[in-house]
DNA sequence: TGTGCGCTTTGATCCAAATCAACCGGCGGC
DNA sequence: GCCGCCGGTTGATTTGGATCAAAGCGCACA
């Protein structure tokens, strides 16, 4: 599962020495990566540098505040990331899987803290080297700006949310975005896998435990959503939801 | 005031003729804005596609879906950029001034509205063009990334506010981030100049108005702030007031 | 110099979500 | 198989900030 652990070649034109060259080539999440925009020789610059691991559910990845001398890249699992006050209220600032990367910091250290919530594999790319290959690539470079540059997107509609959207459009916003963001990783917009818990969704939307199990309950009582096992919700009535969710 | 009219030169040592063809090199704000990276050639390059403009209050710069044909570098006075749902609720998602840079878009077209609210002068760089001079200097690619960089780390601590802190806590942030700002851009930390009304401040802080109003009033009553005349406040308690916005 | 408008302040009341509290239900360990 | 724990749900009550309402107070303009 991991690049570390090349998958023998699933198709005849695949040279398997590649392989051993190239782990990477290997990575389920390549597409969605920084990776993607890589070939051959630049690839297996990256290749050389990266490290893989593997972190435990609650198990923190980076702390806020360490020294910044990594990015990250996540192949497998959920993470989320997040920042707390002096008296321990907290706010995920997000929450990451796989091909989604982590650990762009200013001021030489992370600005938030990062912790597995499933069993979560990663790709360690030491930052100093990672500079180097950046300043070879200008393409690498692009596509990091490009991605730096999706997150400010997104950073910006969850001020929307935080700011001026109800419990209920809250939960629904939510909801829709981990339909789109499943799709973007090839898997089914429905029914949702919701790895987290309540209380991470709730430090995620501004909220608490119980309004985030009251509202989910609502949603849930107006046949919008239904619950079912491991983690999963059906999105019932969609149009619905998104309504909901631009405050409609 | 603006690039587009050099002021004289104001040193012995710099030619008047360089100020003709590098307009840019008059630039109050050079140090600060994605220019600072640049020399000579990098900047003639940008020179020749920038086009200055001024813009009274309450005009429009650029609206939230618009065709994102233009990154903009302000230049002074203070702009708000906020995305609106569908009932008319806003979130002010910055503010910006001298120096601070906008339009980086994903998708072709602005994800939100940019609005002046003091007279403003802004340069606006073709995105085209403009992508062109970033393939052909690095450096100005590697600036772009800090800079985006940079708004993602104050994206995440404005989540923390929105989501995690109390009004009062919310309006002693705010306060010291235009107090850190100002030093930024060489102008004092205090006296402060808030150009912006009590409401922008609500739709900026999550909160309204007259939440706004009272607030302010129990730090003026607290004699953590003085108001002075000319839309500027005196930080009188400056740890008072940064232990308040740490949630302490 | 007066007038009117927009911004700010202050007051009274309301309400969405927080807090406090109890209980349920599944699961791992003994 | 029982117990204890943890996550989730539901209920009662409280509360911070919103909403509704009405003055102040400059400041631009006639």
């Amino acid at each position: 599962m991991s690049a570390s652990t090349p998958i023998a070649a699933d198709g005849p034109f695949v040279d398997p020495s590649i392989d051993s060259i190239h782990p990477c080539r290997a990575c389920p999440v390549r597409s969605l990566s920084i990776c993607a925009a890589l070939e051959g020789e630049e690839m297996s610059r990256l290749a050389d540098i990266v490290v893989v691991k593997n972190h435990a559910p609650h198990q923190t990845i980076f702390a806020e505040g360490d020294e910044a001398t990594d990015l990250f890249n996540v192949t497998g699992g959920t993470v989320m990331l997040y920042k707390l006050l002096a008296d321990g209220r907290r706010q995920i600032t997000g929450f990451l899987f796989g091909g989604d990367f982590m650990g762009l910091s200013t001021g030489g250290t992370y600005a938030y803290s990062a912790e597995a919530i499933t069993p979560v594999s990663i790709c360690r790319f030491p930052r100093r080297r990672m500079e180097q290959v950046l300043d070879d690539y200008p393409k690498m470079q692009r596509r990091l700006f490009n991605m730096a540059s999706n997150e400010l997107a997104s950073a910006q509609d969850q001020m929307l949310l935080l700011g001026r959207k109800t419990a209920k459009e809250k939960l629904a916003s939510f909801l829709l975005t981990l339909s789109r963001r499943a799709v973007r990783r090839g898997q089914p917009d429905n029914p949702i896998s919701v790895p987290m818990g309540r209380a991470d969704i709730g430090d995620y939307l501004g909220l608490t435990t119980e309004t985030v199990s009251r509202t989910v309950t609502q949603l849930k009582t107006a046949s919008i959503i239904r619950l079912l096992d491991g983690h999963k919700i059906h999105i019932a009535d969609r149009e619905t939801l998104e309504d909901l969710a631009e405050g409609i």
